[in-house]
DNA sequence: ATTATTGTAGACTAGATTAGTCAACAATAA
DNA sequence: TTATTGTTGACTAATCTAGTCTACAATAAT
């Protein structure tokens, strides 16, 4: 059960994006050096949340990549829903149909709980949150 | 983020082990034709939850696996732990030192209190729960 | 004691998945 | 026109998963 690091760059690629967007578009080069990832692969984990519409991009000089939405918008569910997929544990959460007995499996209603909380704490908190948080952890550096 | 076989077979050995313990050991051979699990892979499924001291287990004719511990006394998330292991769905959850920057991490946050949701989930499910709903379920189907 | 039966341990493997790289291409601003 | 930036998809090495296979150890029945 550990998430891809897709999944991981990704957002965190996604932070340095809503950190760094207010002057205008962001390169996809600059934030591939301040977090740490290689270029050609970020582009990957980038894609996907371009298709999603909740980033959108320019080629060319002074292109770049932008949020679509206001980070108080954009939910972490949506987010590691297209990173990593769903978050059942199991295949048959979401699609009861192939596994026979899941009209009658226990342990799938166990497995169903465990994606109904992860999506409870992903759904509560949005870019904005984590906006909020790492400001409030380099002041409180800044000021000890 | 998906559960490995081992951990969905081993819970449903453990669960089929609880309902049919009654009778004293439960061979291998059974679990793994009524579970339909090969026998030579339930023997690894097993080995982490006998070496865990929740399982035990006696060689040679009228052997067999039985529960060290009443069905209410296991929890579910004990069970995880030993087939998955740990629910942090990134490494540094657990052990902080090896992320560098891990005390300002703002993601490291989330990615903890997913763990605690998938902890809270488990710790709150026993075998017992497990045993009284499959009845539940069984009842409810004769009855219908 | 011997033997059939059961669990134990670990080496081994095929296939899938992950975590990327690389190269060719498309769009746009200067 | 050209330098720059994003887009796409093929490709690969390494790792992990889901098992199988073999030899062995312990015990009950005979
Ligand atoms: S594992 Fe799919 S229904 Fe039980
Ligand atoms: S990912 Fe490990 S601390 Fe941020």
């Amino acid at each position: 059960m550990k998430l891809s690091t897709k999944t991981r760059y990704g957002t965190r690629a996604l932070l340095d994006l809503a950190i760094n967007q207010e002057k205008g578009p962001v390169q996809l080069k600059d934030i591939a050096q301040r977090q740490s990832i290689s270029l050609t692969y970020l582009e990957h984990l980038v894609t996907p949340l371009i298709n999603a519409g909740i980033v959108r991009s320019a080629r060319g000089r002074k292109g770049g990549i932008w949020l679509a939405k206001s980070p108080q918008e954009i939910r972490l569910d949506e987010v590691i829903l297209l990173l990593e997929g769903s978050n059942a544990p199991v295949e048959c959460v979401d699609r009861p149909d192939i596994c026979p007995r899941s009209g009658s499996c226990v342990t799938r209603d166990i497995w169903t709980e465990m994606k109904k909380a992860l999506d409870d704490v992903l759904a509560a908190t949005t870019l904005q949150d984590l906006m909020d948080r790492q400001n409030a952890g380099t002041q409180a550096v800044a000021r000890s």
